[in-house]
RNA sequence: UCCCCGGUAGCUCAAUCGGCAGAGCGGGUGGCUGUUAACCACUAGGUUCGCGGUUCAAGUCCGUGCCGGGGAGCCA
């Protein structure tokens, strides 16, 4: 006999027989019949059991504490109680792992975040852990089926990289020499020996690799692990995280920003309409303003406005800023949050940025200082979407570079692309565990990734 | 990496001025009830994060290390 899910009993219509495999959350018990609360992680509800103290049941109901994994077979029958609309009544059960009540970690109340990161192998196993999980695998869905709508195809930029100076974040070494026989080796010694003859490191973003592919296909996009390992101890950085980053040939900054804004509003979009349930979690335990900050982006398009504008926005304030905004300066978290929580109350899109803060391959715009950069901010989080229109002009490319103090022989095969039927074209990068924190409410990036790298914790 | 706060029972936390180590929840035992964060009674449970110091006496004060949280920088 195969085995019901949960949600499929839930969301059902009649009763009948059937056969469900689960984890117990909780027993009580009368006298002559017990209750079990029977979770399978198809969805956030429970399946009620009752189960009666028969000579055959009642043994094998005894061994069934918090936690333990089973099968239950059974009638599913509308439950005579207020509470639920049906339950099962158990006819016969299998006990296939237990769970020792005395050092079981997981009770029936409710944990600390810092707790559950301590036993990140079990916290999947609670409600706030299990519905995030659910809502993570449905918005990675959301991703590409939105992107594939659009025409994008899903491409798989190298994980392993050979340029060590694609962007400013520090980057994970890779080797497969032992650290002693490297640290005795003279430096041309170990380039002979290394795998790739050369040093690798872990990528620190696809983009240079999904430009040459946007050149060929029109429009591309990565989704995969990234990794950085800046030493920031932070709610919203990760050293390996998820990041989305769509390319487009034949576009501009604008058809940049329209993209953003219609992925992420998408994507919200699909939460609030397939993960009804969880959200309700979410909107109840976590973050009572869930709910209207999630309706609210749907409301009305993004504010746009250019980098100097902000720092106008920023300076007709009225407000004494711990870093002062001039013109040309970045913007702090501080400015962020003020642009997006409180002046304008809502997603905010700053472009052409000047070109001293933001990366080479940024285009160059015609007034000369600035650069047809973008970040999307959002409530609580900051910088959710960083991108630009990329530099096709291979001689404005080279200059760029030249100031920036990067050599031109490491980036050949891109430049080649500048070189060889070079067009306009545009990306940007969104980070996946931050959209999840927008979508959820969760605070902290430790609590939307399964089993979080941060910098001095690699268990699990 | 810098600044601030914290680390006491399985979990969440109290402990006055430096003077006997406490509660709720969870666990165990018994009872009760179509229960549902069940309820009632009883009960067990401690290297007070580690190391060093001050003191008659340290959970409490000092130094240091480790871990966690918040803020900042960097960014997705």
């Amino acid at each position: 006999m195969q085995r019901t899910r949960v949600r499929d009993i839930l969301s059902g219509d009649q009763g009948g027989h059937a056969l469900l495999k689960g984890w117990v959350r909780t027993r009580r018990d009368s006298k002559d019949f017990s209750f079990l609360e029977l979770n399978d992680g198809s969805c956030l509800g429970n399946v009620q059991v009752l189960v009666d103290h028969t000579p055959e049941l009642l043994p094998l109901l005894e061994r069934l504490n918090t936690g333990a994994a089973c099968a239950v077979e059974g009638e599913v029958v509308a439950s005579p109680a207020a509470g639920q609309k049906w339950e099962v009544r158990a006819s016969a059960l299998t006990v296939f792992g237990e769970a020792d009540p005395e050092t079981y970690p997981l009770q029936k109340k409710r944990h600390s975040d810092e707790f559950l990161r301590t036993i990140a192998h079990l916290r999947p196993r609670t409600n706030k852990y299990g519905a995030m999980l659910r809502v993570r695998s449905e918005m990675a869905l959301a991703v590409h089926s939105f992107l594939h709508g659009r025409g994008f195809a899903h491409i798989h930029a190298p994980i392993l990289t050979g340029s060590d100076c694609e962007g400013a974040g520090e980057m994970f070494r890779v080797s497969n020499l032992e650290p002693s026989t490297a640290a005795a080796m003279t430096p041309a010694e170990r380039e002979a020996a290394e795998f790739f003859g050369r040093p690798a490191s872990l990528t620190v973003s696809g983009q240079l690799e999904a430009e040459m592919l946007a050149l060929a296909l029109g429009d591309v996009y990565t989704f995969g692990p990234t990794f950085r390992a800046e030493n920031s101890n932070t709610p919203k950085h990760a050293a390996e995280f998820w990041m989305v980053e769509p390319e487009m040939a034949f576009a501009d900054l604008k058809d940049d920003m329209d993209l953003a804004e219609e992925l992420v509003c998408s994507l919200v979009r699909h939460a609030l309409d397939h993960c009804v349930v969880d959200l309700a979690l979410f909107g109840n335990f976590v973050d009572k303003t869930l709910m209207a900050t999630l309706t609210g982006i749907l409301d009305q398009p993004f504010v746009r406005l250019p980098h100097a504008e902000a720092i106008r926005v920023l300076q007709a304030s009225g407000r004494s800023f711990e870093f002062p905004v001039h013109k040309g300066s970045d913007l702090q978290t501080e400015h962020e949050r003020f642009l997006c929580e409180e002046h304008f109350k809502r997603p905010v899109i700053v472009f052409d940025y000047p070109k001293e803060i933001k990366a080479f391959y940024m285009r160059l715009n015609d007034d000369g200082a600035t650069v047809a950069a973008m970040d999307l901010l959002v409530p609580r989080i900051g910088e959710l979407v960083g991108g630009s229109q990329r530099e096709e002009r291979l001689d404005v490319l080279e200059a760029r570079m030249a100031e920036a103090g990067l050599p031109a022989e490491p980036y050949w095969w891109y430049l080649d692309s500048r070189r060889y039927g070079s067009a306009p074209h545009a990306g940007f990068g969104l980070g996946f565990e931050r959209l999840l924190m927008l979508v959820t409410g969760i605070a902290n990036i430790r609590d939307v990734i399964p089993f979080p790298r941060t910098p001095r914790n690699l268990e699990f």
